[in-house]
DNA sequence: AGTGGATATCGTCATTCTGACGACAACGAA
DNA sequence: TTCGTTGTCGTCAGAATGACGATATCCACT
């Protein structure tokens, strides 16, 4: 029933997997050990298997080759079949599909579709290297001299993760589930580029209806005034919802 | 050198092409010739052949079962195989890739795997019908009962179509490449389903830097005062640039 | 020619939002 | 107690927004 002329084509998924470390944007590479690009960094990812969702190969890929797992709430489907243990304070994470890279001149071994996801998460520690997480590390972004068109798929993650913290709380994936006010203007700091107000960003997050929920609890180290906790307001997609009026960056109001 | 055990999918394009008719969003549908879903409406589409861009398949499956051929600008690459004649005073469009659709679940054939791509144009005539453009024709935005998951991929593409207007020039996609401020206005009109007030977007569309550039021309057909006939900057892409501040939508500023 | 309808464009004004920055609060360290 | 640090609230001028009046310039009709 399906045409004979259609082809059929090996489909592979990417991770782009970010996040703020140290005030600075990372994403988690890996370094291949099989050719092509033996010895090159790279995304995680890998084939899709056949009776896979797309997004289980995601998570797949990813737990085989960084020893990374999802938390309870975002593994869909089937358990993954990693052994490994959870990284560490590694609570909850976003993923969402970024695009798809055609079939034609981005592997050597021939036509090879790659459907790209992009996942924000809290800054975690890796579980040690070894067994399948051969040298797998977050690396400041930008990073250069990925294998395949890695290069691109990265500048592309990137600049979604940029253009959403705009007009959505995507921010609040990069931050635990309770987290402060600061906590959230290092994420668009360091997404961005750029500095922010501490006082009117205080006022412009805390204001935006739909946004930011408190949770009653207060910060008890490090030096200053201790800073109340918020959350994201439950029921409120990361992505799907809009905040109005967005959160502009700064540097483009002079374009 | 791909591992034996990697699946290898057929690949589908489909496209969600949207244009702004009487005021209204209108989609372009397809009726199925073939089961599965013979005689239900669908988007039209088709399975990516080998060596195939999905671009070159998105547009060749356009030109195929629609009779729509991509203007010279945007043809890519090799050209269409399709002999027929250009669709009716269509000079210009805008594709861009939507997302991609897993592999299960989603066609009683077996797995496949289908890349949405996004097209927006002027408002232009079909060819007639006839040959391989059966049944092609424009339906008012929502449309239902699609064959596939093509409910959702339409509904996907509407959404990210309203979203992209209010913070890039993706309306004037929707323009011929000169346009008047009322023609603009309508386009947001009807994407959004709102009504905005021409006064105010009139002194908004013209005062944003990067978007609207004076032809010196004015409309010369029609009642009331002549029109002033605007373009989008040239070197601006409608779908990359950023319009600061963003125009919004009304109903959301109450949200 | 004159009038009225229709559409385009400009102007006004109160309200809200934004960016810059002062002031104070609440902690730990010296 | 004093000081440095960080968090939170206020103030104020300028920009942006929404509502809407006023004027410009066309066509159709008398």
């Amino acid at each position: 029933m399906i045409p004979r002329t259609a082809g059929a084509f090996p489909v592979t998924v990417d991770v782009v997997a970010l996040t703020v470390r140290d005030g600075a944007l990372h994403v988690l590479l890996v370094e291949r050990l099989l050719d092509p690009f033996r010895g090159a960094r790279a995304l995680p990812g890998g084939f899709v298997l056949p009776g896979e969702s797309l997004e289980q190969a995601a998570t797949r890929e990813l737990a085989e080759e960084t020893g990374v797992t999802a938390p309870a709430s975002a593994a869909t489907g089937e358990a993954t079949r990693s052994g490994r243990a959870t990284a560490v304070g590694q609570p909850e994470w976003h993923l969402e599909q970024l695009r798809t890279y055609g079939p034609q001149d981005r592997d050597p071994r021939g036509p090879v579709l790659s459907v790209a996801y992009l996942l924000l998460a809290p800054a975690f520690g890796l579980p040690e290297a070894g067994g399948d997480a051969a040298a797998a590390g977050w690396f400041p972004v930008p990073a250069r001299d990925l294998a395949f068109d890695h290069d691109r798929i990265l500048a592309d993650g990137v600049e979604r993760a940029r253009a959403k913290l705009e007009y959505s709380p995507l921010a609040t994936a990069f931050c635990h589930e309770e987290f402060t006010v600061a906590e959230l203007r290092h994420v668009y700091e360091a997404v961005w580029g750029t500095h922010l107000d501490a006082r009117n960003f205080h006022r412009k997050a805390t204001g935006t209806p739909g946004f930011l929920e408190p949770t009653g609890h207060v910060t008890t180290d490090g030096p200053g005034r201790p800073a109340e906790l918020y959350r994201l307001v439950p029921g409120v997609s990361p992505t799907a919802a809009v905040l109005h009026p967005p959160i502009l960056r700064p540097a483009e109001r002079s374009a």
